[in-house]
DNA sequence: CGCAATTTAATTGCGCGCAATTTAATTTAG
DNA sequence: CTAAATTAAATTGCGCGCAATTAAATTGCG
């Protein structure tokens, strides 16, 4: 068996599982960029990427973080993160400071603009919804699916 | 509503949909960045990154390709697949060589070495339907729901 | 025919994901 | 107490996705 989703094809009968249209793959990594793209416009009204969108997301809910943490909940390494925090900084949404307790720590915390994005940013997921056309338990069915699927390839 | 799955949050009551951990959208980006960390030793193994690895597929499939046609069904454009084609080029596997009837085109043609990696990377779409631990069933409608997914936001 | 509009790729620049390495602080063992 | 091991973050470098622009060829319209 084959990440394939039919047992045979037309035009490569000798070898359908290297076809892309019937890779599982390649639907999941298209349909997230498509999604991504769909909030670009939405987003660069706030001045945000997507992964800094997501990463405002755990900010908001969590201010005092440390980027151990937030890499963790963000499946994201300080490689990546380092430079988008520097970013969210230099933009005035967060301050990143070291912790006391231990200096290799670096905490991000939320401004007062920080926290004024976060009502701006409360309209997102209700158009993000509409332009998704998909039913709420299409979208629920599919939101479990992907975290089986990322719980699995974890272990 | 929005593309939150529940309705309420303990930890953050006012704005629910505003919670990483509820995103379907989230869940696509980390479970596409997870499958593709998954074929990375298989495909480093044969001198591929996933996206050379998508637009191997496509060439298998359709030797002899222009750049547009190869950025239509890889929802891609130039300024992506122009670099990534000149890896391809220097690794041996294709020939990119400039249309005679149209100087503008360029065709992208699978080479002796590019035909030998095919049978290389055949085993990879069963290895990763292991990987993932799931019933085909499953990946089926995973699939179909990211396939819907992304015709309604191309609409 | 001749020139504007269109089309195809290539180029430039930036943000991101990640591997590999480095730096600095802290913890652990002896 | 000190040296080795570990940990956290930063840094470097590369490939990719994409917006914006450019270059060059082709098409279309007068």
């Amino acid at each position: 068996m084959s990440l394939s989703t039919t047992a045979c094809d037309q035009s490569e009968a000798e070898t359908p599982q290297l076809l892309l249209k019937i890779q599982v793959c390649f639907s999941l990594y298209s349909a997230s960029y498509a999604l991504i793209r769909s909030y670009r416009p939405l987003l660069s009204a706030l001045d945000l990427t997507y992964p800094q969108y997501l990463t405002m997301m755990v900010i908001w809910e969590k201010s005092g973080i440390n980027v151990k943490d937030l890499g963790h909940d963000l499946h994201l390494d300080s490689g990546t993160l380092t430079p988008l925090l520097k970013r969210l900084e230099a933009k005035g949404f967060i301050t990143r400071e070291r912790s006391d307790e231990d200096e290799r720590v670096r905490l991000v915390f939320l401004t007062t603009q920080g926290q004024q994005l976060k009502s701006q940013a409360e309209s997102v997921p209700e158009a993000i919804f509409c332009k998704s056309q998909l039913q709420m338990a299409e979208l629920q069915q599919l939101k479990a699916s992907c975290e089986k699927l990322l719980a699995n390839l974890q272990k």
